[in-house]
DNA sequence: CAGTGTGAAGCGCTTCACAGCT
DNA sequence: AGCTGTGAAGCGCTTCACACTG
């Protein structure tokens, strides 16, 4: 077994990364007692050598002419991507998406947990939205720091959300995931990740033009 | 984000297709007189160069010395984007997402209409939902034929994304837009595009580990 | 044998650099 | 002079192909 901690800081292309998310998905849906490069290549849709490429950012995971262990790769995978203890998120923006957001599944079941949400909208701010007291922006500091919080999520209109990102980075926040549809400006050392819902049904309609 | 895409004609690189799309924001929010490569660029955190490169797949439409001429450059963009007229869309799943999707202030701005809900839950259907009725997934192919919708929105729990799909498409459905976290296999001349929520904030955890 | 790990080739997107236009 | 449009170079991701391993 190659010596994985010093790969851990080897800088991984970020296609890479977002395959290895798949591939989390993938192992965790599979009990047999092996499974092959060709198998999750064929469950994500992509090439064989492509799956053992990304894997060996990290190391040597395989037997050869056996495959991997699912649970063993799953476990490993995680630690190295940092995904192996819970992490802990604030939402900013309580509209229709954010809402959505607090309590979306997908975030609960893989190790993220939502600990405050806010708004400065005053007619939401002080109730309660699914089970949690929306908050006025001048609070991020305060919640951040007694949480210490690394993760954000973005979910307010494109006008604010430049100025919401200066605030929590101001905070203390590291990683964001932005919903507005801007391209936000953070200096280095924070990782910003936007996801456009309208761009990607608009490239759809691309393809449509007949 | 995976794509499975295809290609349908002329062959524009993906990364161009999602450009053209930001840029298109940019321009919109743009009443200077004339607006340069340089600027356009700078607005969407790319290289001018790269700018000049994406708008060549589709024609010449700067004036050397000048620039461009934002209102032009916007309608013909969204002409060859296809996106010069209103797009309509079937949105399956009444889920927490789905619902917050449903009246997304952005799809509505940019020229998309939700035309009907779907979901199986007895407890949804027939109930109103944002102005909606939401329907069984019976009625797919009666409402999507009726209306003459390409487009669908699926946000439905992963286990049943894939049957959904099967179904939208046997229906007419051209272009999906795909929430749940799994890899859809569809026919040639269906574009599939994924967005999950979850992948994107998991690479976020990467860049925070120490 | 079946399947991994990986150097090397292949390929496509990005960036450069400059001719040419206004 | 200022800026576009684009061939060509640069660069990084993907795929190939095969030595190697249990």
């Amino acid at each position: 077994m190659a010596d994985n901690r010093a790969r851990s800081r080897a800088q991984i292309p970020d296609p890479t990364l977002l395959r290895l998310c798949r591939y989390l998905r993938i192992l965790e849906r599979t009990d047999d007692g092996t499974i092959s490069s060709a198998e999750i290549a064929e469950a994500a849709g992509v090439n064989a050598a492509q799956v053992r490429k990304d894997l060996s950012f990290f190391g040597e995971f395989g037997q050869p002419g056996v495959g991997y262990h699912p649970k063993d790769l799953l476990a490993s995978l995680k630690l190295m991507m940092g995904l192996d203890e819970e992490l802990e998120v604030v939402v900013v923006g309580a509209g229709a998406l954010g809402s959505a957001l607090i309590n979306y599944p997908g975030f609960e079941n893989r190790g993220f947990r939502v600990v405050a949400v806010f708004d400065n909208n005053p007619a939401k701010v002080g109730h309660r939205l699914r089970g949690y007291e929306v908050m006025a922006f001048d609070r991020l500091g305060e919640i951040i720091a007694d949480h210490d919080v690394s993760l954000a999520i973005i979910s307010v209109p494109r006008v604010s959300a430049q100025e919401v990102a200066v605030a929590l980075i101001e905070a203390g926040i590291k990683g964001i995931l932005n919903f507005a549809p801007v391209n936000l400006k953070v200096p280095e050392g924070v990782v910003v990740r936007s996801v456009d819902l309208t761009l990607q049904l608009e490239t759809l309609a691309y393809y449509l033009r007949d």
